[in-house]
DNA sequence: ATGAAAGCGCTAACAA
DNA sequence: TTGTTAGCGCTTTCAT
């Protein structure tokens, strides 16, 4: 039994509230909505009754009559292939904090799970009304896809880079400069050899890989693509880039790493083959998860406002929502130097 | 603006398909819902009208027609004191967990944040008919609230403790096994003044202290009260745990602490201390999060079933919401091994 | 096999 | 100030 019907449960509704005050359902209508047509004495003996009796209006059918909605949907797509769960505690993070900034604006989250290649199932709780608008957290490479669902007028905001020709609204970090401040940083540090780990087909890593490059050309270096390892976004992906990289015997004396997790996991790997961090290999991380400070050695790493990438996400969808223009955002990043990235 | 109403959003409804198509909407609702009352050929031509034109039936209509419902509540309560966000990586998890869970039985999922003080806010949902039912992560100290839930016959259960008198449904770990296993853990690897790390004011905690006194009781030793430090459920807890702990400049050669987001910052901080780990003092964390197997050094931990407590969770709501009867459930733990116990 | 009509729980004209 | 009535978009008797 998929427990789906309501049974007997006899709800109280707003007829029961009327027959016992002795008024019709308007009256208690106007009198719950605070509208200014009934009489004060009633509306507070309404009121009493209806609390005392614990009874809450149906969103359901107020909706329905209202045509309106105050529920947001959250899309956070998964890798049907590797059946990757969520995972990141940097996506995870964001959850945390659309819930926040939706609670303060009175929304309602409702979160789905989507196969990251049928992307337009995404669209699904909004066609079918459940939601007035879609946040999608993971841009990966869907590029096409969420193009369309902006073209059928699909209210959505994705978390990701912003790119050529895009129909979407997009609020990111500024992942070119994140790129650079994090390899300025090893090149401060006096490294040279800098590998860089993160698949560059997804939008976000290849404008960070940008920065990367950006920053070693002022330097007069030129990216090494020997140097460059796709990796995977499982969780394991740290160790094995190193795996790949230590394959190919060659010099590298830093690692730049388009995540926390896999900065973390890379470090983990060195460290079981006796290489010193940040001593014979620095690494830079990306996002500034909670758990980087208390990392060893503690992380440096560029972080990503991630509460008021919440906001912004929420504001930006509210204005499309309202039928108002919501051109892309950047928000700024910041280098959090800690330790190991010296 | 808050973008609530849906404007002249002109959305496609069932009887512009059945005007297109001929036929009533009767017949329309029927060919959509795969009755067997409409003749083949009308069926098809509904449905290849209906998919060609990207209708999506109106589920809040149908819902408030038939009465039912196919969203969960999911509600992780937030200390408004501290206005502590959702944070804990292993919360966080959780909720990754449910989401595919409840996404696998084709419920969905709404999250609210709410004070936990106020807990019975959380039922706000149910009580407007927006969700079947709710499952709460963190009981903390509310169990008081929860029981007037349950005995408002609100269909909730929440992830804890196991307590005396409950009326709602638990569904947890075990946690006085689990307290025991790390504590023997310690015990085995020679450690005899062990710290415990964590607010026993919290069922879940004082369980595991439990298992905690049990281990040591096994080989003679009482737990003694000087080693005991309550902390805070703060990300920085950790540090300052260890603060008070040296503060009261007793030996100690091990420390249990109840989250890994604990042992970790208090590992951390014990290493700006110099004091090293395992050598001088071992830590035992507990949750297993993802991060822990990264760690310097590699987290020795109580892992927390979390996809089976995720299908659990969603398993006993499922069943209260039917009106079956839900008894709480334990789910066991295992201690995973690894560098930091030694 | 199909359509007309009633009604899910609520709100908002329109009357009174 | 209040009640009556007509729907919101859908499903389901009950006729045909």
């Amino acid at each position: 039994m998929t427990g789906t019907d309501s049974k007997a449960q006899q709800r109280l509704q707003m007829a029961d509230i009327a027959r016992l005050a002795g008024v019709s359902t308007s009256t208690v209508s106007r009198a719950l909505s605070g509208s200014s047509l009934v009489n004060e004495e009633t509306r507070a003996r309404v009121i009493a009754l209806a609390r005392s009796l614990k009874y809450s209006i149906n969103i359901g059918a107020q909706n329905l009559r209202l045509k309106q909605n105050r529920t947001v949907g959250v899309v956070v797509p998964y890798d049907a292939a590797t059946r990757q769960h969520l995972s990141d505690p940097f996506f995870l993070s964001m959850l945390g904090s659309l819930a926040d900034a939706l609670t303060e604006q009175g929304f309602d989250m409702l979160i789905s799970r989507v196969d990251a290649e049928t992307l337009d199932a995404a669209a699904q709780s909004f066609d079918s009304g459940r939601v007035i608008g879609i946040i999608l957290i993971g841009q990966w490479r869907h590029h096409e896809q969420l193009n369309q669902l902006a073209a059928r007028q699909v209210p959505i905001v994705v978390w990701g880079a912003q790119l050529p020709q895009q129909l979407y609204c997009t609020v990111g970090g500024d992942n070119v400069a994140g790129g650079r401040l994090a390899t300025e940083h090893l090149l401060a540090a006096g490294r040279r050899r800098i590998a860089f780990f993160g698949d560059a087909k997804l939008p976000e890593v290849a404008q960070r890989h940008q920065g990367y490059a950006q920053a070693l050309a002022a330097h007069g270096l030129a990216p090494d693509p020997q140097l460059y390892v796709a990796g995977s976004f499982l969780p394991q992906g740290g160790a094995t880039d190193v795996q790949e990289l230590l394959d190919r015997q060659l010099p590298f004396d830093a690692i730049f790493a388009c995540s926390d997790l896999l900065a973390m996991s890379a470090i983990s790997a060195l460290r079981a083959r006796g290489v010193a961090v940040p001593e014979q290999v620095a690494v830079v991380g990306y996002d500034d998860i909670e758990l980087a400070a208390y990392f060893h050695p503690p992380l440096t790493t560029v972080r990503q406002p991630i509460r008021a990438a919440g906001r912004a996400l929420v504001a930006s969808l509210l204005a499309l929502v309202d039928g108002a223009p919501a051109p892309s955002r950047q928000l700024p990043t910041e280098l959090i130097v800690r330790a190991s990235g010296r």
